[in-house]
DNA sequence: AGCACGCCGACT
DNA sequence: GTCGGCGTGCTC
């Protein structure tokens, strides 16, 4: 089957030039717009199962749906459901995935044959094409879409290497398996053992509420469905640390045992430095990476345990060889980045979804799905378990919590404070206290915790990212300004002194700040980055190591356990062997500014990820909040309560009628065609529209959300109840003709994160 | 008549 | 998206 799999054309090379046998035509009557199909009487159909119904790759919405196609007898046994083929499309080739094979068409006129059997691997399985349908009706988009982001490009080279034989004169084992506390300890369950037998060892999962049951229960094969919120590993002043209670040891332990139960994982996580930390987790679980062979050893254990790293960043190739080998059930685990959320696990027991609210769990290409909700789709469908997790807590999350539809599982509120560091936040209010003194952007208190903490290990000190923030805030105040209609973010255009709501577009010409009633606006624009060189050069005697994508050095993955100074931007932090014993958080009233729904959320993520590398406030570990950030979200950090956060935000967005209270889909292209749409879509009940505004600043800056210059974009919403209703009307709005009549494409994108 | 262009509709 | 059909209008 991996042979020269159906290479053969299913009828001869033609085009229209090529001499096809031209339909019959009848005198006296208006010649058939339509051209023949060119070949339709040249091949024989196969006898059993003559018909493949087939997903074509358009990208048009209005041709998003099935096609028939007959399936030739030189391809009759190599086409089954999930195979790519190439096929005739109205005048053009175009690529496509069998579906199912049919005894007959419902189609009308006359089937063409497809053209080509790419290969017979059954790259889109029915589990997968069925998630891919379901998410695309989800975010209004077109399957074809959906399965392009699924399903990886092919590799034939790949596809055709030899199979598991190979790996056993390689003679790999399982590195670290025995050293760990969790290998296996007695004849591991194979794929096919009886679901359910085996022991849940919840391990560190028993110290959490509803830790313990959720494991049980997801070994047990239901779809049971956690909310999760982390907390930082139990770092040790003396460098060591407890190996078993990171957040990678708690889902390498939550793999493990539903592993164990004979179902397959998938475990989705933000980027490779994450995916790279969960398998040095696993390895000492006792599984073993077979990403490098593609193949498991054929044994039990390695069959069992084995695991792929499924990432778009290893290149085609091995991206491919990860994706077959999750397909051919050669490894029952998968970990990987975004587009892993789609990987083909058989009998898939639980789905792990690692930070969701990091950024890069949404998808940038349509119909922009995001990580969390498609497995939360995927757990529907194929009835997995579902873990949403995180240092943090992300307002969705909380959603889900609060309607029900998932359990929370976290530690006491005494377990909370044994391994959080203190955190301490400098504020204007407490830097006042210093007198003129103040003026400098790192306070005493601050030099003064980095002072103490070099003495005993190294110190985290995390620079918001280079650039600008554009935020307009009361000038008196300085408290962000919003519309007093909708709430959005209040815009001012160079040159204008009238700010414009950068989410409906009404003009606040009158606009008094609801605080202190003060009437001027400010643009705050804050840069940052040189505070590094400042510490640096005031701690001489002391090494500097700088973490970032755009520093000289890159992104450092670690830093050992010894006293050093270690500047790092989000996202960037190294582990400290043995954890660090203090973290600066500079800059904190940049990190909170912003005009964006998950302004909020993402500045607490942040700085709870940075502070989560920080030893526990019982081993001496101390983090400062430095600057004059939002007192919310600083405060969350003081307690340590990201879901208290998430609570209040989500309270927030309810009472404002946001996401994801509602759902919202934002339409973006030339007026013209946006009105349009919008004329022609009956919306649900309960639906108002914001806009349209220009994507285009006014002051002729750069365009924004990938808008075309000129474009415009209205933002739909609805209550979440009508949800399907918005999505499936928009969708049809969009595919109808206005679109196209009123010259210009719109482009729909269900739950944008940010309305500006 | 013959050709360039643009609009429209079809695509199994 | 991409193509072909057919109408329009222009030119020789």
């Amino acid at each position: 089957m991996t042979g020269p799999a159906g290479t053969e054309p299913a009828e001869p090379a033609q085009g229209p030039a090529a001499g096809e046998p031209d339909q019959l035509e009848l005198p006296g009557m208006p010649a058939p717009r339509r051209r023949p199909a060119p070949g339709a009487q040249a091949v024989t159909a196969a006898d059993d199962l003559p018909v493949a119904r087939v997903v074509v790759e358009v990208p048009v919405l209005r041709l998003d749906h099935t096609y028939d196609y007959l399936v030739p007898v030189s391809m009759a046994d190599g086409v089954t459901a999930g195979v790519r083929v190439k096929v005739r499309f109205g005048a053009q080739d175009v690529d496509g995935y069998v579906l199912e094979r049919l005894a007959t068409s419902e189609h009308e006129g006359t089937l063409r044959p497809l053209r080509r059997l790419v290969s017979t691997e059954p790259v889109l399985p029915n589990a997968s094409a069925r998630l891919c349908r379901v998410v695309a009706e989800h975010y209004a988009g077109s399957m074809s879409d959906v399965v392009r982001l699924a399903v990886p490009p092919r590799h034939a080279r790949t596809e055709d290497e030899p199979l598991a034989e190979a790996a056993v004169t390689t003679g790999e084992q399982p590195h670290n398996g025995s050293r760990s506390p969790m290998a296996p300890d007695g004849p591991a369950p194979g794929a096919s053992a009886p679901h359910g037998s085996a022991p849940t060892d919840a391990g560190p999962w028993s110290g959490l509420a509803g830790g313990e049951a959720f494991l049980r229960h997801a070994a047990s094969g239901a779809a049971v469905r956690g909310v999760w919120t982390a907390l930082p590993g139990r770092w040790t002043a003396g460098g060591s640390v407890l190996a078993d209670d990171g957040w990678e040891d708690m889902v390498a332990r939550a793999v493990r045992v539903v592993r164990d139960s004979g179902r397959g994982v998938l475990v989705v996580l933000p980027d490779a430095r994450d995916v790279d930390r969960l398998s040095r987790a696993l390895d000492a679980a006792g599984l073993r990476d077979a990403t490098a062979s593609g193949r498991t050893l054929p044994d039990d254990v390695g069959r069992a345990h084995g695991y792929v790293r499924l990432l778009a960043d290893d290149g085609p190739a091995q991206r491919y060889r990860a994706f077959l080998a999750a397909l051919r059930g050669h490894a029952r685990v998968v970990i990987g980045t975004r587009a892993a959320a789609f990987a083909p696990v058989a009998e898939l027991g639980l789905a792990v979804v690692w930070e969701d609210d990091d950024p890069l769990h949404a998808e940038q290409r349509a119909p922009y799905p995001h990580v969390r909700e498609v497995l939360a789709l995927r757990s529907e469908a194929e009835g997995c378990a579902l873990l949403v997790a995180g240092l943090g807590r992300s307002v969705e999350a909380q959603a889900l919590v609060r309607s029900g539809w998932a359990h929370e599982i976290g530690a006491a509120r005494a377990v909370v404070r044994e391994r959080a560091p203190r955190v301490r936040a400098l504020t204007r209010v407490e830097v006042a206290r210093e007198g003129p003194a103040a003026v400098a952007r790192i306070p005493s208190a601050a030099w003064r915790i980095a002072r103490e903490g070099l003495a005993q290990g190294p110190v985290l000190v995390q620079v918001p990212r280079a650039g600008y923030v554009p935020v307009t805030a009361c000038g008196t105040c300085r408290e962000p300004a919003d519309c007093p209609d909708c709430h959005g973010p209040l815009g001012l255009a160079s040159g204008s002194s009238t700010p414009q709501c950068r989410w409906c577009g009404r003009l606040a010409a009158a606009w008094s700040c609801p605080r202190c009633h003060g009437s001027t606006l400010r643009s705050v624009l804050v840069g940052s980055e040189r505070t590094a060189e400042e510490l640096g050069r005031a701690f001489t005697n002391v090494p500097v190591r700088i973490s970032g994508a755009r520093s000289a050095g890159g992104v450092l993955a670690t830093v050992s356990g010894a006293s050093a100074l270690v500047v790092a931007t989000p996202g960037a932090e190294p582990v400290a062997a043995g954890g660090y014993a203090a973290a600066l958080l500079l800059d904190a009233g940049v990190a909170t500014a912003g005009t964006q729904l998950r302004t909020r959320q993402d500045a607490v993520r942040r700085w709870l990820t940075a502070a989560s590398l920080v030893r526990p406030a019982t081993a001496g570990g101390v983090v400062a909040v430095v600057g004059d950030g939002d007192e919310v979200v600083t405060g969350a950090l003081v307690r340590w309560d990201p879901a208290g956060l998430a609570d209040r935000e989500l309270d927030e967005r309810v009472e404002l009628g946001l996401p994801p209270a509602v759902r919202v889909g934002a339409l973006t292209g030339p007026r013209q065609a946006v009105m349009a749409v919008l004329a022609e879509t009956t919306l649900p009940p309960g639906a108002t529209v914001l806009g349209p505004v220009p994507v285009t600043p006014a002051d002729g800056g750069a365009p924004v959300l990938g808008g075309e210059l000129g474009d415009v974009r209205a933002i739909v919403r609805a209550p979440r109840g009508e949800g399907r209703l918005l999505a499936a009307s928009l969708r049809a709005g969009v595919a109808g003709r206005g679109a196209r009549r009123g010259a210009g494409t719109v482009r729909l994108h269900m739950d944008v994160a940010d309305l500006v």
